[in-house]
DNA sequence: ACCTGAACACCGTTCAAGT
DNA sequence: ACCTGAACACCGTTCAAGT
């Protein structure tokens, strides 16, 4: 019910019923094509499309045409190679642009971040769950630091705002995910909207008399855009101080 | 190595050698002691201490002294019994302040929601998985709005700013638990430690200067109370304009 | 209604072995 | 070094059955 994508119907294993040198070509093992870079590349296909759960290791296997244990050779876990994931992902960040308005460097990194996120999926799931080094995105946390430095604030206030913006970057894209995995189903927008016509308005008068704004829940990016301005209306409030 | 909690070495069923009705009690099956309250308890505490990767249902009905499918008495699925879950513990928000300065509501009810969300992680697990209603912190939400409301934003604004604090209390508690997991791991903070010492000054000269206040990593609730200040900043400017 | 036990179709990973 | 195949100790869930 929640993961409607978990079995796609394709079989895994190819029946070979030829041997493996038969003419006619595309026999189950490729011989030498496997690497780091092809396993991760269709790693993240897999995850991007399937999630964390549609990825296995012996179904990512499968898809490459070896055994389970072909992967182990590159990876010496299920966890290792997730990391790897993460770490190729985040290196996928837009160049970010290092002169300039502060508040339009900033504006230009927290959107790109958000987008990433939202892109894909899987590295929100990859923050939340594998621990991290905290240097993965080092181009864009470089950035992020020197335009604030650049804006003048002290090292403190620096270092709590880059995290701020990515806090906020970071739950902004958790919800839009979320509620992205429920726009399709016909079935989720409806028990959403059930359940706000059927909230009480005299115990939730503001919920109740707020619902359409609610609802609509502002395009995703939007809403990520309203947040970050706040953030940076406050922060250039703290300048002026 | 990420998981280092999945494997806790109890047996999960003691082997009863005597038959069901011998004396001396605590026989396998308790009869009739289940019920809805007890195995989202269970669950919750397993999910706790474990993470969410140590609750499956079988251990579960084990640690309840039934068989795995005892459960499914009470919940259709596991999805059921995690959204039931989830649920609960959002139930478990403190209650609420209604009047007052307004931003003195914020920070009070974006605190407790941070707090909870950092008590039981499992939770931002839950939160960045299964699908919401988006109505399972009535109390809350309705708190959060009404302040908005009565401190003078529009229809618009008030829930943009809604999403705004729920998003940044839910990243801020998404890092924190990130770190606190490896908190106590001396090899996680060493690899930390060491990633930042190895980052080359040139090309990360403002990494490399904050290196001390990045990783100080404020602790945690005290970050997240500087990024609440930095949206309540902004929308009290928003106000005056 | 409540619970059991066997079974099915999966997992990640170890181990011994082949090339 | 790279890959296979069998095996181990797990999963969630279905199904038929017992009380």
């Amino acid at each position: 019910m929640s993961a409607p994508r978990r079995d796609s119907g394709e079989p895994r294993h190819l029946p070979v019923s030829a041997g493996p040198a038969t003419a006619g070509g595309r026999a189950r093992a490729p011989r030498h094509t496997l690497s780091h870079e092809v396993i991760l590349e269709r790693a993240l296909v897999v995850l991007d499309e399937r999630g964390p759960e549609g990825l296995t290791m012996r179904g990512l296997a499968g898809e490459l045409g070896v055994g389970p244990m072909a992967l182990y050779t590159y990876f010496r876990s299920k966890d290792e190679l997730l990391d790897a994931v993460r770490d190729q992902v985040l290196r996928g960040l837009a160049d970010t642009p290092t002169d300039g308005d502060w508040v339009d460097r900033l504006r230009a990194i927290g959107t790109s971040l958000y987008r990433l996120l939202v892109a894909h999926p899987t590295l929100i799931h990859l923050f939340a769950t594998r621990p991290l080094a905290g240097t993965e995105a080092a181009e864009a946390t470089e950035a992020q630091l020197s335009a604030l430095r650049d804006a003048g604030f002290d090292r403190v206030t620096a270092a709590q705002a880059h995290l701020t913006l990515l806090h906020h970057a970071l739950g902004a894209a958790t919800w839009e995910v979320q509620l992205n995995a429920g726009r399709g189903d016909a079935d989720s927008r409806r028990r959403r909207q059930a359940s706000l016509a059927a909230m009480s308005p005299e115990r939730y008068p503001t919920i109740v008399e707020l619902a359409a704004e609610l609802v609509t829940d502002t395009v995703g990016e939007e809403q990520f855009a309203s947040g970050l301005e706040l953030i940076l209306a406050g922060l250039r409030q703290r300048l002026g101080a």
